[in-house]
DNA sequence: TTTATTTGACCCGA
DNA sequence: TCGGGTCAAATAAA
């Protein structure tokens, strides 16, 4: 059992991501080639759009929580510098009293890079964040925003973030704008048990927005919590869901709840229960081959 | 009134 | 010296 463990651990996680993020690319792609041909001003198509923008919503926070994890190597410890000869964050943030003056030092530039990921939906990735900052960075377009875990204050949790757009994206027909998002600092925090849904998906159509600020309240379901050490290393604990037909059936819910309700489109308990075994098995087979 | 965001200034590191 | 990260006052929104 023990060997199982220690197996596991030296996973390469990056195949993992690196999958995620072709699958991820695919959406996008399919999403570009069937967005064209629908009809807008079909309600059908709407639930269409929305469901591909849920469906890159839920991969992009999973994304993301694997990079988070992946990049800080299971150390729950914030102090210890894992070689790579960059100072902890809290360091440079630290208040120092020389001469009997109080003197903010100022951050950082050295800040744990904890992960980056490329995203539609910068906003989605389970933690609520503020912003405090907003900067024209030269040679670039976009200017790039900085966000601190809304912890902060309460938890003293340091985690940061940076999010600017990138130029061009990867297809110029493309109408979904991409992220670069940089996470710095772990999360020390702890959060509710529900990952947090994002407010907006950016795209070029007004129309998206709306559909989307309707299903901005809507909750994956996550029983774990998923900021600390889970000792049972079990591939759903790893996506920190632990109870993955049910993630996959509140996927389901979430992509087609609209879908069903409306009528014409009619879908099968048996489809549903196919979609949600073929998530799972998706998932399962992933590891099962990184395992080998 | 409280909370969140914006934005110019300040500061640090390369 | 310059680019970029953060602060904090001003402003907007709830």
């Amino acid at each position: 059992m023990s060997a199982n463990i220690e197996s596991f651990c030296c996973i390469d996680h990056r195949m993992i991501i690196q999958e995620m993020k072709r699958e991820h690319g695919l959406l996008i792609d399919l999403k570009n080639h069937i967005i064209p041909i629908l009809r807008f001003n079909n309600v059908q198509a709407d639930h269409i759009v929305h469901a591909f923008d849920d469906i890159l919503c839920c991969s992009n926070g999973i994304i993301s929580k694997i990079q988070a994890e992946v990049c800080d190597g299971g150390n729950s410890d914030p102090g210890i510098d894992k070689g790579n000869g960059r100072n902890n964050a809290l360091d440079n943030m630290k208040v120092f009293i020389e001469d009997g003056t109080v003197t903010k030092k100022k951050r950082r530039k050295n800040a744990q890079h904890t992960g980056s990921v490329v995203t539609a939906t910068p906003d989605y990735d389970g933690y609520e964040w503020r912003k405090y900052g907003q900067k024209s960075i030269s040679k670039t377009k976009h200017s790039r925003s900085y966000y601190r875990c809304t912890n902060q204050k309460g938890q003293g949790c340091m985690a940061t973030k940076t999010v600017q757009q990138i130029e061009n994206g990867n297809s110029s027909n493309s109408v979904v704008k991409l992220y670069n998002v940089d996470y710095f600092c772990k999360h020390t925090c702890k959060v509710s048990n529900e990952m947090v849904c994002p407010d907006i998906v950016e795209t070029d159509s007004p129309k998206y927005s709306s559909i989307n600020d309707k299903y901005a309240s809507t909750r994956l379901t996550n029983h774990s919590d998923d900021h600390q050490p889970n000792n049972e290393m079990k591939p759903e604990n790893f996506f920190a869901v632990p109870d993955m037909s049910l993630f996959s059936e509140n996927m389901w819910d979430i992509m087609f709840e609209d879908v069903t309700m409306n009528s014409t489109f009619s879908l099968e308990q048996e489809a549903k229960d196919s979609w949600i075994k073929h998530q799972q098995d998706s998932t399962i087979h992933l590891w099962a081959d990184e395992l080998c």
